[in-house]
DNA sequence: ACACACCATCTGACATGCCAGATGTAATGT
DNA sequence: ACATTACATCTGGCATGTCAGATGGTGTGT
């Protein structure tokens, strides 16, 4: 999608078999250009740079890049331009307090459905161990993902899960550097199963010491790896916050 | 707002300062409207028909609409119209957890601060308490959005605080019709006098019980309103969920 | 009386044109 | 040489035109 030829030729969602709105491909491709880091930071556009590199025109580009400003992903700055948003140790932070705050949520609610389904989860936990016993990062690294999703995605409250989702782009942008980076993820396996095993257990307060635990170690980890490799992470410092 | 009149009489916006597009505008008269209930759930619009009661064109009038869909409050349907989002029993519970989720992580945050600002916070339980002792509901209504405003705002994360406030509209429109109709809240006012102290002791146990309680309470009161005045709430029982 | 094909009309999706403000640069004054 | 100003150029904001799909009413055939 980065090599400027026409959206149009991708004019359909072949996952959900429906016809996709050009708002919709351009939303995705750039979306997809952020977090994978194929658009730095602090890059400025301007919507018609971008509609003639997607052959679309600039309505359709102007309403995709409104969904990902409220996504948080870029700034459109009136008569200027629109800026991808750097990402600085302190938004990683605050990413991961909103994402932990959601899930655990979900995780409470799915531990207190009596029409819970945690196969999923167990199941995610299962193949963690599995991929971790195998060395196999890439396995590892989708079977946690699909953990955090099932879980989401089971607690029964459709918005929550929405908000997670939308919410997602921002902590994949902040992994989505780390995967090769970090060191076999041993610790984070085990207190995977054990958050599985609290939900299976009903064990709100054990819940919600796991997931508070868990995500925190997980952040400082993630800058403790910024720390180390700034030179090619797309995640800088934080200035002392220029307030706006 | 709603009498017609052109929108470019208010073609800023007086608190900030700064000049306000014409979307920005648009975007929040409507959801004024759909807050307060002026526009009724299940109403179809057009964009042309908006357009031309606020006396704009359709551009700024599609975005804002986009705006208000990502937020949950409308759905538009191409080449049907768009439709404002009836509140149903279900959707309350889904937003009244991720209100409490949301606001819980925040609390969690203050909390935790070294340098942690909870004068605020004190004042709005005070004013609840006062406001209590006079019978006065608008001092209450308004001390309670206080009090939980400044958890969020003071919670030192930026992100969370905007989530919070974006989702505020659907806790609000929820919450509008029942201002009138609930109890005095007494026991809310205990809750909240609670929910300060454990935040001051940075009791975090405590709080995230207090927290549960409170907000769930608050949820079935909500809805054990609207039980019994379903003619004049604009909240309706869940049928069996039609997904989608 | 009823099923069905037809079509005027309405809708959102998208393209495009124009505008005012912000910017960078070159021309100007000192 | 340097500060200042004038202006061409770029940007997003907004208005408007075109189009295809969906809808609902009408007329036709049975």
């Amino acid at each position: 999608m980065s090599d400027g030829v026409s959206l149009r030729d991708a004019d359909f969602d072949y996952e959900s078999q429906a016809p996709m709105s050009m708002t919709e491909a351009a939303y995705e491709a750039l979306r997809e250009e952020i977090l994978t880091g194929r658009i730095p930071g602090d890059t400025l556009w301007s919507d018609r740079e971008i509609a003639q590199r997607m052959n679309l025109s600039r309505t359709p580009i102007r309403e995709a890049i409104q969904r990902l400003a409220a996504e948080g992903l870029v700034e459109v700055k009136p008569r200027r331009g629109t800026r991808v948003l750097p990402l600085r140790t302190d938004d990683v932070r605050e990413i991961h307090q909103i994402a932990k705050a959601l899930e655990l949520e979900a995780a409470l609610l799915l531990s207190g459905r009596d029409d819970r389904n945690i196969r999923d989860v167990e199941q995610a936990v299962t193949d963690m161990e599995l991929a971790l016993e195998r060395e196999d990062r890439d396995a590892w690294v989708q079977a946690d993902s699909r953990f955090h999703q099932a879980i989401v995605d089971n607690c029964g409250n459709r918005r929550l899960a929405d908000l997670y989702q939308g919410h997602r782009a921002l902590t994949d942008r902040a992994r989505y550097f780390s995967l090769h980076l970090r060191p076999l993820p041993v610790r984070s396996a085990e207190e995977h199963r054990a958050m599985y095993e609290a939900i299976a257990a009903r064990d709100t307060r054990r819940l919600s010491q796991l997931y508070h635990d868990h995500w925190n170690r997980t952040t400082e980890e993630l800058l403790e790896l910024v720390r180390r490799h700034a030179d090619v992470m797309p995640i800088k410092a934080s200035p002392r916050e220029e307030t706006k």
